[in-house]
RNA sequence: GGGCAGUUAGUUCAGUGGUAGAACGGUCGCCUUACACGCGACAGGUCGUAGGUUCAAUCCCUACACUGCCCACCA
């Protein structure tokens, strides 16, 4: 009787299988070993103690949806999962989600747009109701997708960055950083994304080619360059270069300048104004560039207030939190958006004889990533995280080769960020709603003493750091917290152990004065990590943090090794993206190949390339190939009414075929435990196509004995062994049909050695 | 400005110090009892440019060009 359509079909193959690994348990590391403990003859290897793997998934954003980006990386990770899992290492993989502050904040304003109402019109609560509604709503879609993908992932450690125990973690980690002086407010330029209404970090921020005009302008007896005019209203300097000879004598002296009067309202015509400004000297200066003379603004520009720093000047701040002039800019200008006083103060200028010339000029626009609004530098009290000892620990892991990247080219970009030459403390507050709100509390309103305590004032503290609302001692009052969230990548970066149950669970917890009861603890068994993978554009968004959170709170590194692999692009080489309607959707491929044909197609490209042009043929070829391994099938079960396994002399034997059956299972197995998942791919490909199925079943159409028979079925399970981490769903699926006595679900057969 | 990667058949990519490979596509012939999502065959490349090392270079070295990415940001 055949059980076997004509082709293969993955449509009714594919959910079916899915739900059968589920039901299986085998996801869960516990079951699988213990499981293939219990059926398992006893081998060599059963007395050595147990080996573990545990990988670490890059927890996708609530915002998600699978892309392309997803499907190859997820692809993989499941490939080294299914695995090692069949190698008998007791395997974890856990799944979870990121609440991607700003990105999913931004999602739901978004939507909060097209109703008509602003977030602050909602207030705070009703916002983050908003919020968790969205989180319920499309937080697990991704996930879902993870599914359809085939990912081995253990669903019963479902892990999101907001979850309450996750939420602990995190003021543990801030609470901890604080106390060791490392966490500290400061009040310092910025970058601010109006649009956004927060800060950003440096790494927040692009810098994108655009077309400006340089203007020329007139201070005094010089001419300086400046692509911002209105940022002069702010001006506390001017600097040169100390070795310039030309303008050496100055330095030091109270310049008298020729400016615009802005106390003037703008009804009126403008008027000249003197004002005084100080020539200072600075080697952050180009003496190469325009005039060789920079004005100062040290409220508006990062480069200026730290020369501000270094010379001592005072700071003014022209420009609010919303992109207009403040105050400070005069009444001529207050109010006005930063573009609008620009115009304006160049048409003032150049009534009053100001203006030199004005050059075209190509310079780069800092522009918030998430947004892509202009991102204007401010003053602004945020808080900050000292790097130099955190980047010093993760250089000197990277370095002991504690981790290693593949390609190792990687690790050179790493290292490079985290020299402590180049390494800028990281702005880890953010003035957003959606995230982790600081664990820091103010004393709001100030202190009234209750009687008794009048003496008290002095020692009442405004500011606490704590997990719990304080409150004050010597009036009552509740403190309040600070409105401000953390930096999502704060919380990612503990993702390896806050998902594992620290701190509960690791050494670090305090002793208690009852033992609690003794729960196998997910920290202790399963930290420090194996393996992680991801795309290269958040190397030191996400890994670099992982990595020296990882060391700080745990003396571990989260992961021995990170595998950075290729970067999808259309087959023209553009980049993917929905908005430009370049975007591949993996779930309608998978519609129209099937999932193993995705898999095995992404995997066939994955060598160690940085980019990887993605077109249809490849899923053409691994569609095509799903079909030839289902029909091989047919014709072995044909030719056999039953298959025999264990076929140890078939194994040893000196048939050419299945020497090289053995050399291809090496093969594959090396390939993939150095991430060259390309080879491997192409290896068993090549084998099972060209030498399997063109030569060995041609020459067997003649044959009869028992040793083809064995010896085809040998190839056969050993081929769907080695191809069931790139193509699952196949291979079980045949596996199931196969007629082999006392199987077991594929998923957790010996892998070939 | 600094760093990294790539440049090989129409396309996407392998590859090796000594006659250049795969997949997809193309052309021709085959419904051969596992598979037409197949079988058999064919066509198609002075391996980015210019030097150098070598008996010999697509592969090693140097420079250049182009493409892409990352870091820094210069007013």
């Amino acid at each position: 009787m055949d059980t076997f359509n004509k082709t293969y079909n993955p449509k009714e193959t594919e959910d079916k299988i899915y739900k059968l690994w589920l039901e299986s348990g085998f996801f869960i590391p516990s079951s699988a070993t213990s499981f293939a403990k219990a059926t398992k003859v006893k081998k060599a290897t059963g007395n050595k103690p147990e080996k573990k793997f545990v990988t670490c998934i890059a927890p996708p954003n609530i915002t998600g949806e699978l892309h392309m980006g997803h499907a190859l990386e997820y692809t993989l990770q499941d490939i080294i999962v299914r695995v090692k899992r069949m190698q008998g290492y007791r395997t974890l993989w856990l799944p979870g989600i990121d609440h991607a502050g700003i990105a999913a904040q931004n999602a739901v304003e978004k939507q909060l747009t097209k109703e008509n109402i602003s977030r602050h019109k909602l207030g705070r609560e009703k916002f983050l109701e908003r919020m968790w509604q969205w989180r319920d709503q499309y937080g697990n879609v991704i996930l879902e997708q993870l599914k359809k993908l085939g990912a081995s992932l253990d669903w019963t450690r479902l892990r999101f960055t907001m979850d309450p125990d996750y939420q602990k973690a995190v003021q543990e980690a801030f609470i901890h950083y604080y106390k060791k002086g490392w966490i500290y407010q400061g009040e310092r330029v910025i970058n601010w994304c109006i649009r956004c209404a927060t800060s950003i970090s440096d790494l927040e921020v692009n810098y994108i080619p655009e077309k400006a005009k340089l203007y020329y302008i007139k201070y005094g007896r010089f001419t300086l360059a400046t692509v911002r005019p209105e940022t002069k209203l702010g001006d506390t300097a001017l600097a040169v270069h100390p070795n310039d000879e030309r303008y050496k004598k100055y330095i030091g002296e109270d310049l008298e300048i020729e400016t615009v009067d802005n106390d003037l309202p703008l009804e009126q015509a403008a008027k000249v104004k003197k004002i005084k400004i100080k020539v200072v000297a600075d080697e952050a200066v180009d003496p190469e560039f325009g005039t060789g003379i920079v004005k100062v603004t040290p409220a508006h520009d990062l480069t200026d207030f730290e020369i501000a720093q270094r010379q001592n000047l005072p700071s003014l701040k022209i420009i609010d939190e919303h992109g207009r002039m403040n105050e400070n800019a005069g009444i001529r200008y207050q109010g006005l958006k930063t573009a609008e006083a620009r115009e304006r103060i160049v048409k003032d200028l150049e009534t009053l004889g100001l203006i030199e010339k004005i050059d075209g000029y190509e310079h780069n626009i800092a522009r918030c990533d998430r947004c892509n609004s202009v991102i204007e530098p401010l003053p602004s009290k945020q808080w900050f995280l000292k790097m130099k000892e955190l980047a010093r620990f993760a250089l000197v892991a990277l370095r002991k080769k504690e981790v290693r990247l593949h390609p190792e080219r990687w690790s050179g970009a790493l290292e490079h960020w985290l020299d402590p030459k180049n390494i800028r403390d990281w702005n880890i507050s953010r003035q957003l709603w959606w995230g982790h709100r600081l664990p820091v509390w103010h004393h709001e309103p100030k202190c009234v003493p209750k009687p008794g305590h009048e003496k008290d004032i002095d020692k009442c503290i405004d500011m606490k750091v704590s997990a719990e609302k304080p409150i004050c001692e010597y009036c009552d009052a509740k403190f309040m917290q600070s409105e401000d969230v953390l930096d999502t990548w704060f919380s990612s970066a503990l993702w390896p152990f806050a998902t594992l149950g620290w701190p509960q669970d690791s050494e670090a917890q305090p002793p208690r004065e009852v033992e609690p009861p003794k729960i196998p603890s997910d920290f202790k068994e399963y930290y420090p990590t194996d393996f992680i993978t991801s795309d290269r554009g958040i190397l030191f968004l996400w890994q670099a943090r992982m990595i020296f959170s990882g060391l700080e709170f745990t003396g571990k590194v989260p992961f021995k090794d990170i595998y950075i692999h290729a970067t999808i692009l259309t087959k023209d080489g553009k980049r993917m993206s929905k908005s430009l309607g370049t975007g591949v959707n993996p779930l309608d491929l998978i519609e129209k190949y099937g999932t193993d044909a995705l898999r095995f197609g992404l995997a066939s490209q994955a060598t160690g390339l940085q980019d990887l042009r993605f077109g249809e043929d490849l899923l053409v070829m691994g569609k095509k190939f799903a079909n030839k391994i289902w029909n091989i099938t047919r014709y072995v079960t044909m030719k056999s009414e039953i298959l025999n396994p264990k076929s140890e002399t078939i194994s040893k034997s000196e048939i050419p075929i299945i020497q090289k059956m053995n050399g291809v299972a090496k093969t594959v197995t090396e390939n993939i435990e150095k991430y060259n998942f390309a080879e491997a791919a192409n290896s068993l490909y090549k084998f099972i196509w060209h030498e399997f199925a063109d030569k060995y079943i041609e020459e067997s159409k003649d044959q009869d004995d028992q040793e083809t028979k064995d010896t085809l079925a040998y190839l056969l399970i050993n081929s769907l062994k080695l191809l069931h981490p790139f193509m699952p769903f196949l291979t079980e699926e045949i596996w199931s049909k196969l007629p082999i006595p006392d199987k077991k679900l594929l998923l957790v057969e010996d892998w070939p050695s």
